[in-house]
DNA sequence: TTACTTATTGTAAAAAAAACAATAATTAGT
DNA sequence: ACTAATTATTGTTTTTTTTACAATAAGTAA
């Protein structure tokens, strides 16, 4: 039996990485980057990096997300964080996921630092990924899931305007369900949404009415009438 | 500008925390530490430590716990991640924490280690904990309550029989509003509860009848016929 | 025997969810 | 101006779930 130091304990890293999801084309998406460094060369990979030893989470995910994508002021939620000794060839590295919804168009994507391309990738079409990346991901979008239930986090990810269908298409699409329409806007009821003057272009059918989602008005509904999200 | 060697990183440790819940007596309780060792010497913990640079996360928790209290063979989850850089006065360490549900009475706490004491505590009595452990604590307890909706775990801080009072009265506590004992009963009558031959004893009234819960059925229910728990 | 509290069953009202139908509206293309 | 397409809107009915409340039988300790 021999003694362990405390310095032998400060001998580990640990990384962030920043599970985006976008939503366009009636999918659900999440932004890659390929690696343009070792290890793991040119796999694709969830962005992520070391953080800096005195560098807070948050802070980190989002310093990292701009390094790699160019994203910038992109408020990230905690996922889960992984830490199995031999997940990093290079050393002890525990990371921490982050996730984040946004509109795809919303943002210009750039890949800088080592990253050598970044690209949003269906949810069906995710190669293999370096590290555990796979597990990652497939780990934040069960939670990504189980918010979408309980939160209105689905309008992060749907444009600033969107039609009723678009929201349906999202939880459909979310939860492998077709779901009655008539039915879902009875549900949806109670929310804030504001309906704006616009409708859709360029369709040769009724154009549907775009709708926003008023986050203040959602706000003071949870404080005050307790108002619970739930779809 | 100065560079970062790589090795500027590998300079972190990381520990686990375990918190642990028991029920008894109506109240939810947590199992907790005395410190003996510095820093925050004689404050109240929850029981964690540091993890070996080489060890697996769901194992440092196994062992750090039993080597504080004495518990063995406890399955934990994990729950969130603390990393603010200033949380631990002696260096940069990130603390992920695990969460267990157990049987208070089957199984004898024994402070060991540098764990000067270690008792149950009521959630209603917390004290003053050391590092960000009443933050830990709190934010662990709400995910448990998230995890007492959707997934039967109480039947893991219940007795092992128990009757179906003491099941309601635990919803009670952690949803803090009574129910309907009739329409509690109702409810439940979905899940796989057995009833056992034995009844309450010593009691000067009608004694109630002790159910167990069927893990086995539960699961393959799950499978077979995608049940879902939720109350 | 009594006090106590449980177990059990039931009923009725209210609310929510699910299934289905019909009609009016608006646009692009012809 | 007409058509095809699909949306918006409003129902209706049925089924299921939730809630509130009531009554009675049962088992044990004192």
């Amino acid at each position: 039996m021999y003694k362990i130091e405390i310095n032998d304990f400060f001998t580990s890293a640990f990384s962030v990485d920043c599970v985006i999801f976008g939503y366009s084309d009636g999918e659900i998406k999440a932004l890659l980057i390929q690696r343009g460094m070792e290890p793991y060369t040119h796999f694709w990979a969830i962005p992520g990096d070391l953080v800096y030893p005195s560098e807070d989470l948050p802070d980190a995910a989002q310093r990292i997300l701009h390094e790699l994508t160019g994203l910038e002021n992109v408020e990230m939620h905690q996922s889960r964080t992984f830490g199995s000794p031999n997940r990093h060839p290079q050393g002890r590295v525990i990371t921490i996921s982050y996730f984040a919804l946004i509109r795809i168009s919303d943002f210009e994507i750039k890949a800088s630092s080592w990253a050598e391309k970044a690209m949003w990738v269906s949810l069906n079409d995710i190669p293999e990924l370096a590290f555990d990346h796979n597990q990652i991901l497939s780990s934040t979008y069960e939670l990504l899931k189980q918010k979408l239930s309980n939160e209105p986090i689905c309008f992060e990810m749907l444009e600033q305007r969107f039609t009723l269908n678009e929201f349906q298409q999202l939880y459909e699409y979310a939860f492998d369900q077709t779901l009655d329409k008539a039915n879902f806007r009875k549900k949806i009821k109670t929310l804030p949404l504001v309906p704006s003057n616009e409708s859709q272009k360029n369709v040769r059918h009724r154009p549907a009415k775009l709708f926003s989602f008023d986050y203040e008005k959602y706000s003071s509904a949870v404080k005050e009438d307790n108002f619970q999200f739930k779809l």
